[in-house]
DNA sequence: CTGAATCCGGTTCGATACTG
DNA sequence: CAGTATCGAACCGGATTCAG
C-alpha cells in the first residue's frame, strides 16, 4: 500500500505535484501529448509563455523522467522533446483534468458571478492571478 | 462542443485550473473529499498551511461553487466547509491525480537522482521549491 | 536554434497581531 | 472559533543579453 500522508508539510509528493501542475507545465504535457516537438514549435504554441518558463518547465519536467529530451546535432542544433511512458500516462490524468474544468468553466463563472454579486465589499478575491495595472 | 484553445494566453480555463491546483486547494479539496471540516479542523490537518493561506484558499473554491460555506450561529461562531455536488466531481480527478503521483513517486526521485548524477555543474533545477538556505 | 545567466519589478506567502 | 490587516521577505516570472 503506498498512500503516504499527503498532508504532512514533508510529504516527498508535494514538490513532484507543484512540478506537474505548474502554470506551463500543464500545457506543456497537454501538447507532448499529440506528438513530439521542438522547443520553438512549444514556445510558440504556448501563449504567453518566455523562453525563460518554457526552458525551466521543461527541464523540470525531464529531470522527473517525464519528458524525453532527443537532441540532433544538425547545423543550428535541433531539440526535440516527447513524453516518456511515464510522462504518457501521467499526461493522460492530466488533459482529463483540463477538460473536466473545460466542461464546466461556464458553471463556475455563474458561480463566481453570484459570489461576487452577494458580496458587499469589493471582492478583492477576484483579482487573484491576472495582476492588473 | 467545448475545447476552447486552452494554449491561448487568455483562456478562461487558467484561472480556474490554477485556483484547484494551487498547492492548498488540493489539500482542502481531499480532505473534504471525505467528510465535512470545520476551519480549524483544516488548519491543524495540513501541515504548514497558515491560516491567511486557508482562508484565502477556501474563499477562492467558495467562490467558484466547489465548496459549500455553512454558518452555525452558536457562542463561539462554526463554520463548516463541505464540498458541492460540483466540488465532489472534481475531488475524484483531483485524488486521482495526486495518487497517480504518490503511486509514482519513487520511480521519479530515481529520476530526479539520476538526471542530478548525469549533470556535471551544480544543479540549480533542483532547488525549485523547497528553499534551502 | 537552443538555452543559460542576469537584472529587477510584482506578487505571493508566512508570521504576527488584532477584531467579531 | 473564524477570519482579517499589516508587514517584510521570498519567490516567480518577464525582458534582455550572451553563449554554444
Amino acid at each position: 500500500m503506498h498512500s503516504r500522508d499527503v498532508f504532512a508539510a514533508d510529504c516527498p509528493v508535494r514538490p513532484i505535484f507543484d512540478d506537474i501542475t505548474s502554470r506551463w507545465a500543464t500545457l506543456v504535457v497537454g501538447l507532448l501529448a499529440n506528438r513530439p516537438h521542438r522547443f520553438s514549435e512549444l514556445a510558440s504554441a504556448i501563449g504567453g509563455i518566455s523562453e525563460k518558463m518554457l526552458s525551466q518547465t521543461l527541464k523540470a519536467l525531464t529531470r522527473d523522467g517525464l519528458v524525453d529530451r532527443a537532441v540532433t546535432p544538425t547545423v543550428p542544433i535541433q531539440v526535440t522533446y516527447s513524453l516518456t511512458a511515464l510522462g504518457a500516462d501521467l499526461a493522460t490524468h492530466l488533459v482529463g483534468l483540463v477538460a473536466w474544468v473545460d466542461r464546466h468553466t461556464d458553471r463556475i463563472h455563474e458561480a463566481q458571478a453570484t459570489y461576487d454579486e452577494d458580496t458587499p465589499v469589493p471582492p478583492a478575491v477576484a483579482n487573484r492571478r491576472r495582476g492588473g495595472a
